[in-house]
DNA sequence: TCTGAAACGATCAGACTCGAACAAGCGAGG
DNA sequence: CCTCGCTTGTTCGAGTCTGATCGTTTCAGA
């Protein structure tokens, strides 16, 4: 059947993309081919072939060898002695903030960028779609950037608009303390974010095992961290079979002073008449605030009320000092650099990868009962 | 034997890269290898193994022996620069199978294992939880290894107390293939797994895209990755407003022969009934067996029934070559490498990391209409 | 230390592959 | 209708890979 030109369906001349995917199909399925096989095969010369190899070849989708080619090797002498090409990639970076959290993930990136001999430029944005679009933009226009680290806000139709949009983009794309959702409009993004469900849960194992059986959450939803850090509570909490609905669970975005205050003092109030003895605080900036008011309000802590923070900032900050969920925001950056210079190197044939990274607890006064060793911090693994 | 360089049908005749890929794989398996053994068993001439050494020698990638080569030696003193190899860690590595699916795995750890001067120790064991633990404390006793990447059985009692006692062992555990729960009892246990239910979707999308309206699924439970597998293709069939609980899906674990051409039969006739165009099959080797069935039945594939398989181990040796999910197995033995040599290196200071990859989806000519433009791969990114 | 057997590598020849240069085919646009 | 630009095919000298021969080197046992 494969003595004519035209073995495939119909005699139809296949254009060269086409022949280009039918030799990588080729090569997927016996690792390598012979350029007479496939010409013979195909219905084209050899010398069709051996362009098509040679550019398939220097975008490094093949090696070529004597008389055919293979699958990328590492032995492939041409491919590493192309990859590393001395000129210096440059990585944009947009974050929400510049003042809280994000510093964190900055250094952790920047420190790891230079590991790596990459260029980053920072910029800050606002936490809504339309400005990190903008600011995304102004990195692609003005800079000329080979990847693009960013962590955009993805609620609503804006958000998933910029997501197709950041996943349509020419160039890499790493998220970072973001997921992408797994399926379709976003295949290509690649991510690392901590798994703050995990470490809402382990707070309120922790909690438990200090002997608390009533464990109420306080957050902020105006963070994109206060969903996952809610959902982790919930399943601990239901893990521990402490029945979610009775507990206390307030929300306390946009409140300032004095309606802090009064949300604080109703905060107290359910607690009381709940018998809830323990708060996982999100924004450890709150958690100040609210281990502040218990102690204005005679309120012991942790004696009657322990708290655990989340974030990690300020947490040592109060008087007493507060155990605090922390994420590892210096992994975060420096992952999110792995990631892109990884891909960066090994371009389309390397696999989408989707990090989570786990926080870590650290310990202090106001979660830990007084006949309680307060040791604290990345030593304890029996939780 | 064959004067010609045979160009499929399995000729034998190898490329000279391929060849040293071989050789280097022979002797990451066995730590040495003779000139006169892999001459013979490649069937080429001494001098001809003798020469690819020789280039792999100064690359580096080998020590030369008389008679043979092994892998570089700190003891070389021709090994360029002596590479920094203070104190080289040993890892253990313990899968549920070495002929279906872990040869890629395990050779891919073992490519980057050389990469990060690890060595590595593999072990078969069986798909139960017993014979997991078994091949581990083997491993532990006999060999004494300072890491362990393993892809345990995880269902049942069984399964959760493996992966307890996995947590509790003294020395780094990276899960391949395998998820932990992201709760409590496994906390400390790193892993990375390819999205298998990624890989359906896009398999489901595909499929869609081709014009299929009902896409059945055949599954393999007696898999681990079967629940994966079904979960990817109940979430895209549901995004598609396909309505699951009309559509075909059967399980064909433990069926042989007989058995099987008499389910394969019962499926088709569901396909007809419910009006089916199109199967996700589970194990492209039933994929296979499904497709023979289908052409000895008189179905076209792709005309009357779609095909695409998942795995992608043998789908293009069938007639006509099936679609097919690809998962990244080089990338997941390699990952794993990774994750070992940096928690190794970095200690309990480095978060915990959980890695997902995607697959690929591989078009081949089961699953692609005759109207369609037939390009396929890599080159395509609007899926 | 000696000696035979095996391994090694320089050299050559044969078969095949590669790519430059030029010619021919095809579709788009003036 | 013709020309332009792109892709593909043909020819042929140069280049590459492999294996055979054979003299030299290395190894292991006496």
């Amino acid at each position: 059947m494969s003595t004519e030109p035209g073995p495939e369906a119909g005699g139809k001349s296949l254009f060269s993309l086409q022949r280009r995917e039918r030799l990588m199909e080729e090569l997927r399925a016996h690792g390598a081919i012979t350029v007479r096989g496939i010409a013979a095969k195909l219905g084209v010369s050899e010398l069709t072939i051996r362009r098509d190899v040679n550019l398939l070849a220097d975008e490094g989708l093949v090696s070529r060898v004597h008389g055919g080619a293979t699958l990328p090797s590492p032995l492939d002498r041409s491919a590493t002695a192309g990859l590393p090409s001395p000129h210096s990639y440059s990585i944009g970076m947009v974050v929400p903030s510049l003042d809280y959290y994000w510093p964190q993930v900055i250094s952790g990136a920047r420190a790891e960028a230079e590991e790596q001999n990459l260029r980053i430029l920072v910029r800050g944005s606002a936490y809504d779609a339309a400005d990190n679009r903008r600011q995304v933009q102004a990195l692609l226009d003005t800079q000329n950037i080979d990847g693009l680290i960013v962590a955009p806000d993805m609620t609503g139709e804006r958000g998933q608009e910029l997501l197709r949009w950041l996943n349509a983009l020419p160039i890499p794309v790493v998220l970072a303390e973001r997921r992408s959702p797994g399926d379709n409009p976003a295949h290509r993004l690649e991510w690392v974010a901590t798994d703050h469900a995990f470490g809402a849960g382990m707070a309120v194992r922790h909690l438990w095992q200090e002997g608390h059986r009533q464990i109420g959450c306080l957050t902020d939803s105006s963070s994109p961290t206060s969903p996952h850090v809610v959902r982790g509570w919930r399943q601990a909490m239901k893990a521990l079979k402490i029945p979610v609905e009775k507990s206390v669970h307030e929300d306390s975005a946009q409140l300032v002073n004095g309606d802090r205050a009064a949300h604080f003092d109703h905060v107290l109030e359910l607690c009381k008449t709940t018998g809830t003895t323990a708060m996982l605080v999100h924004s450890d900036t709150q958690a100040v605030a609210f281990v502040q008011h218990c102690v204005d309000r005679g309120i012991q802590v942790p004696g009657d009320m322990a708290v655990v923070g989340y974030d990690d900032e300020v947490a040592y900050l109060a008087e007493p000092a507060i155990s605090a969920v922390r994420p590892p925001k210096q992994y975060v950056g420096k992952v999110a650099v792995q990631l892109m210079a990884a891909r960066l190197a090994e371009g389309r044939l390397r696999p989408v990868h989707r990090i989570e990274l786990n926080p870590e607890l650290i310990l202090r006064e106001s979660s830990v009962g007084a006949p309680r060793v307060p040791a604290a911090g990345v030593l304890q693994d029996s939780l």
